[in-house]
DNA sequence: GTATAATGTTAGATGAATCTAACAAAAAAA
DNA sequence: TTTTTTTGTTAGATTCATCTAACATTATAC
């Protein structure tokens, strides 16, 4: 159907538009570690299947047809992720790197299987919603924990970012899906917070940590 | 490590040098369904990459180091086929083709686990051994149906052929690894077989067949 | 509101894996 | 042993995804 190289832009393409509507051709260069004349040639591509819209010099988006395509990969990296976490024993900071390589496979009845043996999920193991058959996403309401005000106590439901050395981070401060914060202190000069949970009554994370937590008011 | 398309060629080589010893470019061409020319120029990179020993007009043989990578690959083919026959349901003429695409993933503690959650098989679905971690294969002895004699009883261990079709086939007539048969007769002339087993007292098997099935003296 | 910086495009090259057409060698047949 | 067939190689073209260098446009800053 679409070559790797397709749809690794496509993917990268839904994400960025998801982060921050407008994505232009230096910032999707910058995210696929791809120079720009090549981003700009295979924009050209992908408008010529339909898959983007392309105007030189105007912002990128993702055609509907595209940003199905683009979901259905997701779905695919998603269910991979849940599989291994949950069918094999892996640990949420070492499935990113098997899933991007899984995402790529062919073949309907494997991914219906997953997704039968994990009865459907709806989110994957970093709260991150699976998308449908369909290629329909839904986030629940979420806050950044960085946005939360002294004394709230809210729930971690996901966390922005899959790497490895973000999520062993978290492991070492005992922080995982579900866990209940209160926040004690919010710094403003630093945008640093003090939080209590669980056996950590007084626990400092960084701005750039608490940025990246997404919880729901408990 | 290596690209997808040496991968193939590496695989390509391995089977057809295990099937009748020597190889040469044409055969090797049609396996693939790839031309000549383009099969010559591929030898020449592998063999400057020492995975071939490779001279014009003499057959092609795997080096050393070049078995070692194939076999690797199909351990991770037939680690693959199990996992996907025993862990999550599909039948053994399903897995082939997802087979085909999971062996390529490079992840160590992928495979390693799917090993290990299978109890480190030595065969997979179709009675094919598994390579081991340093890419020694065993087979066990054995024979074809074919070439068995009138009142032989043998049970069938392994099938030569993983195509869908074939396999569809034997499902069609309840042969299973582990079945025990016995040969009533067999037919001179097309190398047919008149077979017994199970609720099968009289099932005749073609000589194209019987030549795939592979059998261990009861 | 011009100068500078940032962003984006065009043109042309490269390497991988493929092809076809033409030629060469080896094997088989007559 | 000469001819024919099969097999293998060389040469050169094509497509894909990438690059660098040069140029163009848009946005930012002074």
């Amino acid at each position: 159907m679409h070559t790797l190289a397709e749809e690794n832009y496509l993917k990268a393409l839904f994400s960025l538009e998801n982060e921050h509507g407008e994505v232009n051709v230096n910032e999707l260069s910058k995210r696929l570690g791809i120079k720009m004349p090549t981003v700009t040639s295979m924009m050209k591509k992908l408008a010529a299947n339909k898959l983007v819209h392309y105007e030189s010099y105007k912002p990128l988006k993702l055609s509907e047809k595209g940003r199905k395509e683009a979901a259905l990969i997701i779905r695919k990296h998603r269910l991979a992720e849940m599989y291994l976490v949950e069918k094999m024993g892996f640990g949420w900071e070492q499935v990113h790197d098997i899933a991007e390589q899984i995402e790529h496979i062919q073949s309907a009845p494997f991914f219906a299987k997953m997704d039968e043996l994990l009865g459907y999920p709806k989110i994957d193991p970093h709260g991150s919603p699976i998308p449908d058959k369909h290629g329909k996403m839904m986030w629940r309401g979420y806050n950044k924990l960085s946005d939360c005000k002294e004394n709230e106590t809210v729930t971690i439901i996901a966390v922005l970012n899959t790497s490895d050395d973000f999520l062993k981070f978290l492991n070492s401060k005992q922080i995982r899906l579900g866990l209940v914060v209160k926040v004690k202190s919010a710094e403003p000069f630093d945008g640093s917070m003090l939080l209590s949970y669980e056996k950590h009554p007084k626990e400092t994370l960084s701005h750039l940590v608490c940025e990246r937590l997404l919880v729901e008011k408990t």
